[in-house]
DNA sequence: CCTAGGTGGACAAGTACCTTGACCATATGG
DNA sequence: CCATATGGTCAAGGTACTTGTCCACCTAGG
């Protein structure tokens, strides 16, 4: 019998969807009602480092002006400041203030909550399988589906 | 050492996008140029038995209004077709049609290929019981993330 | 019956988020 | 130094949604 691609799609789907709905409500219960799923991409990519709106716009799969329409929005919301970029004077940093990293904290607790609700269904020795298969086909991309 | 909850997260999130950015690439192969994801939604509701554009709605999580402008889109190009509902007058009915149909399997054997290729690369088994693990998580619900 | 409230659907207006196009300031390689 | 590339912004437009309103029809309670 050959391996269901569709009803394995349709369960990726499906898990995809508890997850952005948990983390949103996560959110939403930690105080942050004034995020939506694409700014969690924006926080993934600069709580590594500070990154430009260009670079923001190339990781989120959108033009430079939507990246910088959407760090407008965090900025105004106090999740990020801009700051100049000392080797270009062209380019300001997006900087995650203290505001935007709890916010990043808060969504990576509400992402354990998911994944702990899992492994009380599952077994943590599944999750574990599980994460390992997902790290295995997760190659490192653009992060945000493009819809 | 705790399961990494946000590291599983991101990488669910990967797959998810590149689930839909294949199907959406093998649509484009096959011919179907006019769709996005959100209408595959729509189909594997209606693929089952026609419904009306509230169950439609209901389904994917939108107002009604937008899943009658929904379905005008897919009326218009072919993949749907109203019907009057026998059993209630105010009601008409979606239903698929040949080119309908015909998109819903090109988008199952997209589906296929995708999940062909986790095969490959992770081995048949493995994807076996990925696929077991996502079933039993993936209670039945809405199908589509709300973003 | 028949009336009251519920539900399916459509029309209209408004909004959020994204696009394309044009432009300026600064970097960078020849 | 000049040509071209890149970061950022302004402006206009489009698409897919929303809320609000209304009507046709169904359905349950007197």
């Amino acid at each position: 019998m050959p391996t269901n691609g569709p009803a394995l799609a349709a369960g990726i789907l499906q898990l995809s969807a508890q997850l952005v709905d948990g983390i949103q409500q996560g959110l939403r219960d930690r105080g942050f009602h004034d995020v939506r799923p694409v700014h969690g991409y924006a926080f993934a990519r600069l709580s590594g480092a500070p990154a430009t709106a260009s670079d923001l716009a190339a990781h989120l799969g959108v033009t430079k002006q939507a990246a910088a329409q959407l760090a407008d929005h965090l900025v105004t919301r106090g999740y990020l400041r801009r700051e100049p970029d000392p080797t270009d004077r062209r380019a300001r940093l997006l900087v995650l203030t203290e505001r935007g990293r709890a916010c990043t904290a808060a969504a990576d607790a509400a992402a354990d909550d998911v994944v702990r609700g899992w492994g009380g269904r599952l077994g943590a020795g599944e999750v574990d399988r599980l994460a390992a298969a997902v790290h295995a086909l997760a190659v490192p991309g653009r992060l945000r589906p493009a819809w």
